[in-house]
DNA sequence: ACAGTTTCCCGTAAATGC
DNA sequence: TGCATTTACGGGAAACTG
């Protein structure tokens, strides 16, 4: 009969990091007329979890009683919402680690539960409830595992509270994910993926098999074990792009400026018949967090030729706005004339009429001073330069679904206080 | 008898920040034989403060009491190290705040205090010391302004214990002053100022006045009021540099390529009769830690012309070292090809035999990828351009002094463990 | 040794207090 | 309201710990 309930921030819930606030709030669902006395919730950190199910033990910081109160923009419901709440781990110097050690910290899940008890008619009635899986994390730097793990969760069960869950996840189908994954562009960047993206991204996971039929995805493959050849899951990768574009690339991404997933064939076979000055943004497949350009032009013994830059990270991002790298970039061949080689937007728009409103006017400020900008720049050199690459065509986002109904789960939610994870 | 001593850093002592751990040690310089039993010093913060004297309370959060060891190294004396040291500030709900609010929180004195006990064939002896003054900050923003302090403190007076100086801080004579402040730098930055550099300061401290004589200097126009026409002090300004200095442009600096503090008619002055393509290296005076170029060239009529590049700062330094800068600026005159300006670092050394080996070797790193880098432009269209400016000739720094006694006098120690202030 | 995890703390931004 | 001061916490790096 009673609830815990409505979500004051949309942003990361479910993910508490220690030593740093975090907000929840309930909701008693069915009204309780002949109760206008004080109903006192009091609320615990992994209230009755079986001792040695977790390996980390955690309790709330600070005062976590508090007493319910009419709300009042809705229905005359009593709720009440504990701000401030922190947690720190509690530390044992005796070596009761209680989990198998299986489990990273950001699979180990946990639960905030509310207690409060009051008497109707000389009927004592205990009330209890709690939330759904909670991941604790000590470092920002633990946020994107936390949050593979979350959605991973939500995704896959409506159990409300399967702590055991990571013991032995079950395998999501790439339908499924990539709707998942699409959602979270859409909603931390403000554009979905297209079925070209999604796409390149389920034959990066799954290999071949993407394109024949639906196919099933394991947890480890997605968050866990690394891309062969390289020193980051599949999700750490695709999170460190998201990361890129919500700090550096909101209004190119949101022009659908960048075709982003693509794969180098792909990019190759898509700019080939393409006019000299043809080019492409996408995602670096090598570093994390990373883009780059690809433009095509012709050799003078008329063949192809494929050049890509260097790819941009967040450290030159935040000297030089992308847009700017684009009207700016100039290559030097042989200590020639510096000279922009991009041209048109793929499939054939000028690269002014695209990116013209997004250039900073970065107006000469009338100082003493001779204003000065930074310019990309790369040499080339005689014939020891680029290599090719190639790719698909932008269409629209797909869209939400599966996780709106995350969304209605979550009748109780976990925050961060004003400035929730993901800023 | 007893003395606290023995500093384990040497980069900004007697500043605390709250919540941040800081070291303190205390030795006890006469020998008692006699006492080998456990001796257990307390500390204890503004321990006999008169109530009311000052405006913010605080206390030690962790542990505060020790036994003391015999030293390894030394003598055989006895002594005790405390670590791990938090402080906290004393919340009232009660408006008992004590002082008169004329100071600001970085002209605050306060100190800790050493207690211990023992009895020597029956007779009990109390033995107590205490630090020297201590500012306490509760961010990093609020070191500079601790900082001015302690050195004014510590420079003006023998007192070992003066919490009230701020009430009424006597005046530091320029000579006195400027020693302090070359070597601010050469303890922070590795190279103290030379005459012509302090003379600037002077100057621009004092007007003319500096130029006659010695001056006496006012704790308000160093540290508190601000700059003619500026939003900051005069240390706010030269610490502002120090630390571009300490994170940007220690080699350039230790080299002794950074004349750095020049007025601008004297940057002219020195730079007029100069072979066009002529340079010096000036910190901006109009805003916080700023760094600039000033070049000569002669205009088609033959007159002569001084250019300044607006400052660089911290922000733009971190996307591109200052020797790479150098090497690599460039302007473009009326839309022809980009040249680089800067010939000769003055008084005529050609720019690539004094900065050669400062510059970043940058290889391109052979990726499928070409390699990009920035390159600091400026754009000149027609006449509206430039300004002039001019300057003195660098010489070998000064000396230290007055501070090495300062260094004795704090025969103890404020630490901010492992990382202390100032990296 | 070393990888996973936590702690530390600067530096920016926001909140708070006066 | 504005300024002085504190709090908050992301992010990089060091320290810890099995």
């Amino acid at each position: 009969e009673k609830q815990p309930c409505m979500p004051t921030h949309p942003q990361k819930p479910l993910i508490i990091k220690t030593g740093v606030q975090f907000t929840t709030k309930v909701r008693l669902l069915v009204k309780l007329p002949e109760v206008d006395y004080q109903l006192k919730v009091k609320t615990t950190f992994d209230k009755d979890l079986p001792a040695g199910r977790v390996s980390r033990q955690f309790f709330i910081l600070t005062n976590n009683t508090k007493v319910m109160d009419i709300e009042d923009y809705s229905n005359g419901c009593l709720s009440v919402e504990f701000r401030h709440l922190q947690l720190k781990e509690k530390k044992y110097t005796n070596g009761t680690k209680g989990n198998e050690g299986l489990l990273s910290v950001t699979e180990e899940l946990h639960s905030l539960s509310f207690e409060a008890c009051f008497t109707v008619q000389g009927l004592a009635v205990d009330l209890e409830t709690c939330s759904l899986p909670l991941v604790v994390i000590s470092n920002v730097s633990q946020l994107p595992g936390g949050w593979a793990s979350v959605m991973w969760y939500n995704l896959l069960t409506d159990e409300p509270r399967n702590l055991g869950f990571f013991g032995n996840p079950p395998r999501a189908s790439w339908s499924q994910l990539s709707e998942v994954l699409s959602w979270q562009f859409s909603t931390f960047a403000g554009r979905g993926l297209n079925k070209e993206q999604l796409d390149m991204l389920g034959e990066k996971l799954l290999g071949q098999h993407a394109s024949c039929g639906d196919y099933q995805v394991s947890w480890s493959k997605f968050a866990k074990e690394n891309i062969p050849g390289k020193p980051f899951s599949f999700w750490m990768w695709l999170d460190s792009i998201l990361e890129l574009i919500k700090k550096h690339l909101l209004p190119v991404w949101n022009e659908n400026f960048i075709m982003g997933f693509v794969s180098k064939e792909m990019e190759r076979a898509l700019l080939k018949d393409r006019e000299p000055g043809t080019f492409l943004l996408r995602f670096s497949e090598s570093h994390l967090g990373g883009i780059t350009f690809t433009w095509v032009e012709h050799s003078d013994t008329g063949d192809v030729k494929f050049n890509s830059v260097e790819p941009y990270t967040k450290n030159r991002l935040s000297a030089l706005p992308f847009a700017d790298i684009i009207r700016d970039y100039k290559v030097i061949s042989n200590g020639g004339v510096p000279e922009n080689p991009l041209k048109f937007l793929y499939p054939d728009i000028p690269k002014d009429e695209a990116f013209g409103r997004l250039y900073n006017s970065q107006p000469s400020k009338v100082y003493p001073y001779i204003p000065s900008t930074l310019i990309p720049i790369s040499e080339l050199r005689s014939e020891a330069s680029s290599t090719p690459r190639s790719c698909p065509s932008p269409e629209p986002p797909m869209t939400p679904g599966e996780f709106d109904m995350l969304s209605e789960h979550l009748c109780f939610d976990i925050d961060t206080m004003s400035s929730p994870y993901s800023e």
